[in-house]
DNA sequence: TCGTTACGGAACGCTTGCGTTCCGTAATCA
DNA sequence: TGATTACGGAACGCAAGCGTTCCGTAACGA
């Protein structure tokens, strides 16, 4: 609603002076800022308020509260992902996952998603921000790996979801929880061992791995 | 330092009433629950008092700041792992992170675990937290995979943080991140897949997916 | 018994931050 | 020109929370 309604509230036409668009793009452009700068801890309206360079009244005639100015902010953060269409299951998903990695590491989203998943444990909104996000970045993976089945280079039994799982899942934990990059290289590996496990599996039955070799 | 002094404070002898050593335990309980149930925004002195059933100057006698508390009640969640051998790469794998999957689910470690990681942004101590945690976390299945090594069940070449990296990736992801549960039987099929991987991607070479399969 | 320290509980001063209100000025419409 | 609304800026009331202090009571050593 928040987000929306900003638009359309500057775009129609009554008496008196009319909102200045640059002030709504400076407000949400140092909301986003001080988001990653200094955590939801630190998001206060009169910081985003001041970085802005505007009064608290020309915020609040914006936003209804802190709380939505926020999620608003969260909303706009920047990682909705870009189609990738390479040819090959490896190629789009390897540009794919550092596309988003690389995002996460340079732009203020990597700061920002930590917060949101932290803060869905405890609040719907952000829950439902969170599950969207997931929904929306899982969309062209999805599509390049049944492409991949469809044309043969992985089983028809591949588990699309568990392929992203762990995909997504390990670019999520190297580039925000420990801390490690997760380059062009890193990815590309990742992706070949997944994608073989995924071959493999799928080839060798319901015990891929051999038992213990004869060590005496 | 606050962590390790509590207990060595209450033990000293002076003159004078000592110290409540049951205090201490309910003091501490009470926070790791409320930050638990209220995240970090609501992990409050006068809560955690309250809930503990004593009151503040009583908490600010043991810890010198809300900090500290806070700190202590992340060093105390209870994640450390508990070794495992069953005598196969697959059947420790399988049985660590299941641990680990149920620990995040069922115990307040699992609200407070992304707390942490997102604060870890923003504050140094936070950080040091985190990485401690993880190389904590991560010294038994690191074991299990070169166990595995020896025994044969894995290649020489296996990439053994990549394994973990995976691995701790996705549950983490499922659990903490898009919320589903990762149950043993998720587990399971994780690590054949897993595995299957670094089989073949050491026994395939350096290609391990094949080109596009003619599809017409 | 006396001095010392801990206890639960209440109150305090202080800071921070939310959301509101008001000011003088500027832009737009009738 | 006058009415209306937006602007930056400052101030306000209010609530929450930190850390401290004090109270009367309780437990310990000398």
């Amino acid at each position: 609603m928040t987000a929306t309604s900003v638009g359309a509230e500057a775009a129609r036409r009554g008496p008196g002076r009319p909102r200045d668009a640059w002030v709504d793009a400076a407000i949400m452009q140092a909301a986003i800022d001080v988001l990653a700068e200094r955590g939801p801890r630190g998001f206060t309206v009169d910081l985003v308020a001041a970085r802005a360079g505007c009064g608290k009244a020309t915020v609040y005639r914006r936003w209804p509260s802190r709380a939505a100015l926020l999620l608003d902010a969260v909303h706009r953060m920047g990682l909705a992902p870009e189609p990738v269409d390479t040819g090959t299951v490896r190629g789009d998903l390897v540009a794919g996952l550092t596309q988003f990695a690389t995002k996460l590491r340079e732009t203020p989203a990597g700061r920002i998603l930590p917060a949101v998943v932290a803060d869905a444990a405890f609040n719907t909104e952000m829950r439902e921000v969170l599950a969207a996000f997931l929904r929306d970045r899982r969309g062209h993976p999805r599509e390049a790996v049944l492409r991949g089945v469809e044309r043969g280079e992985l089983p028809p039994s591949t588990d699309v979801d568990m392929v992203l799982d762990l995909l997504g899942g390990v670019v999520f934990y190297r580039e925000l929880v420990s801390g490690d990059p997760a380059d062009p290289d890193y990815v590309g590996r990742v992706v070949d061992l997944v994608l073989a496990g995924v071959s493999r599996s799928a080839a060798g039955g319901p015990r891929p791995v051999p038992g213990p070799a004869a060590t005496g």
